[in-house]
RNA sequence: GACCCGUUCGUCUAGCGGUUAGGACACCGCCCUUUCACGGCGGCGACACGGGUUCAAGUCCCGUACGGGUCGCCA
């Protein structure tokens, strides 16, 4: 039998972190074992679907690389079209049928509710182990918050509104089995819903799937992740210069691990290979965005510099930094080593393309204490314009004439030409970035920096 | 409140009855670099607690504490 798993998001308007690596477990576990990945959108609550926040979701996994096999934005999209809730009515209403048809149903105020078993029901859960639960029990007691006290419930669940719009322990049932879906990976909090899932299973008669619900991430202070924490969106990581195989890598471990000491996975394919249900974790885990910083300089050292120049241009244009410029390549070496995301390229290499610099508060502070920096760096710029070949290491020599002439050592004379001709203390190596920036616009900035920066 | 899941450095984790409890991020220090980084080396730092079982327990069992989840005509 074909390995099918899907990722069914409610099209929210947002592919939240948590979302997407269910989604991504789904796809690895898919891909691992030649099986089908399925994407299905839960949109049985009208009020919350529009076209625009489905586009979000699909745009985001397919940044991600996750491709789905049947699904929406697919042509065709697959053989159990359609792969929207709000279409698929005529096959609700089948299955419901077969409710009615062995009395499992009735109505309550028009709604309809599920007649639940009295008997203990076990989910054979591959990361949680067996979960034994008495729907008729557990749902005879609810919680009501406002009182903060249990009252008496219906342990019958609720499957069809009196609108006529079904409920999605429902739904999701129906399409798990109508989509021949073999794996269920989700969130844990879908845990304590299996049971219900599961005795809808058995009064349609179905197979189980296997089930695996995996641990939530949480914010850093363990708190519930929500929209509105750093890091949560996917496309915030798409807009602040994040590489999508980075986030896969960094979520692929948040909650997974292949045991040992593998961290960094360049290579989509040997994550796939790699990933096993069973090195999932059962607990929850805080998400560390310092780390995925890490994680994603990592990769930006490891691009081929063809893909680095594709997915830094954005970055770069936004600068006001042209296309076609041809110190662009040379200038990207320069940026990798020190880019932590695709936002940094710009700021390390701004000075090459830009002579209007935003001098650095506390860098101009350094270099004011400097003793005699004046007079320093007026007598660099003499050495420097005099340079006959500006390539990196003759400009070296002339820093070091400079250093001889003025009697310092050349130390101290690379903090203030720096700064003065790049506007920070901080930021790509000196000598390669003076030649990038050319010998007459390095010795303008210099004098220019002595005469109005320096009091 | 009931039910469910969980608990190894601050964080992500390795560990599958015998380990000086390993790695990574972050942090600190040193080296490299007459610059910024990268890199290298080192430091700090953990088995929640209490009972069992066992010659031996982070590892198995039971409690307690703590964290999370669920208890909808949301998904």
């Amino acid at each position: 039998m074909t390995t099918r798993t899907r990722f069914a998001p409610s099209p929210s308007g947002f592919l939240h972190i948590g979302g997407a690596r269910t989604a991504l477990y789904n796809w690895l576990f898919a891909r691992k074992h030649g099986g089908k990945f399925i994407l299905r959108v839960e949109d049985t609550d009208a009020a919350r679907s529009s076209s625009s926040s489905l586009d979000v979701i699909l745009s985001g996994l397919r940044w991600l690389g996750l491709d789905w096999d049947e699904g929406p934005g697919l042509e065709p999209e697959g053989t159990h079209s359609p792969y929207f809730q709000s279409l698929r009515n005529p096959i609700y209403e089948s299955y419901l049928q077969k409710l009615k048809d062995n009395d499992l149903v009735y109505d309550d105020n028009s709604a309809l509710r599920f007649r639940v078993p009295d008997k203990d029901i076990t989910v054979r859960d591959l990361i949680c182990g067996d979960v034994v639960v008495n729907l008729k029990k557990t749902g005879s007691t609810r919680w009501d918050a406002e009182t903060k006290t249990e009252v008496e419930a219906n342990p019958d669940i609720v499957i069809r509104r009196p609108d006529g719009s079904f409920i999605f322990h429902f739904v999701n049932v129906v399409d798990d089995i109508e989509m021949e879906i073999t794996h269920v990976i989700r969130g844990e909090d879908h845990l304590p819903n299996t049971p219900k899932h599961i005795a809808l299973y058995e009064a349609f008669g179905a197979n189980l799937p296997e089930f695996a619900h995996i641990p939530l991430n949480l914010n850093e202070d363990g708190s519930k992740m929500s929209k509105s924490d750093n890091g949560a969106l996917i496309h915030e990581y798409i807009e602040n210069g994040f590489l999508p195989e980075a986030v896969v890598n960094y979520m692929a471990l948040l909650g997974w691990s292949p045991g040992g000491d593998r961290e960094i996975y360049l290579s989509i394919d040997d994550l796939i290979r790699d990933f096993d249900l069973k090195g999932v974790h059962s607990s929850n885990s805080k998400f560390d965005f310092n780390k995925c910083k890490w994680m994603n300089a990592e990769h930006i050292k490891a691009l081929p510099i063809k893909r680095f120049h594709d997915v830094s241009s954005s970055f770069l244009e936004q600068a006001g930094i042209k296309p076609g410029d041809t110190r662009i390549p040379a200038s990207l070496e320069l940026a990798r080593q020190r880019a932590e995301t695709l936002m940094d390229v710009p700021k390390v290499v701004g000075p090459i393309f830009h002579d209007t610099l935003a001098y650095d508060e506390a860098s101009v502070t350094k270099v004011t204490g400097v003793s005699e920096v004046k007079a320093l760096l007026l007598a660099l710029a003499d050495h420097l314009e005099k340079n006959p070949s500006w390539k990196a290491d003759q400009i070296k020599n002339s820093i070091k004439d400079a250093a001889d002439s003025t009697q310092v050592k050349i130390g101290v004379l690379m903090l203030p030409c720096r700064v003065a001709a790049t506007g920070s203390m901080a930021g790509a190596d000196l000598l390669p970035l003076l030649e990038l920036i050319g010998q007459d616009r390095v010795v303008a900035r210099i004098r220019n920096f002595a005469e109005k920066q320096l009091i």
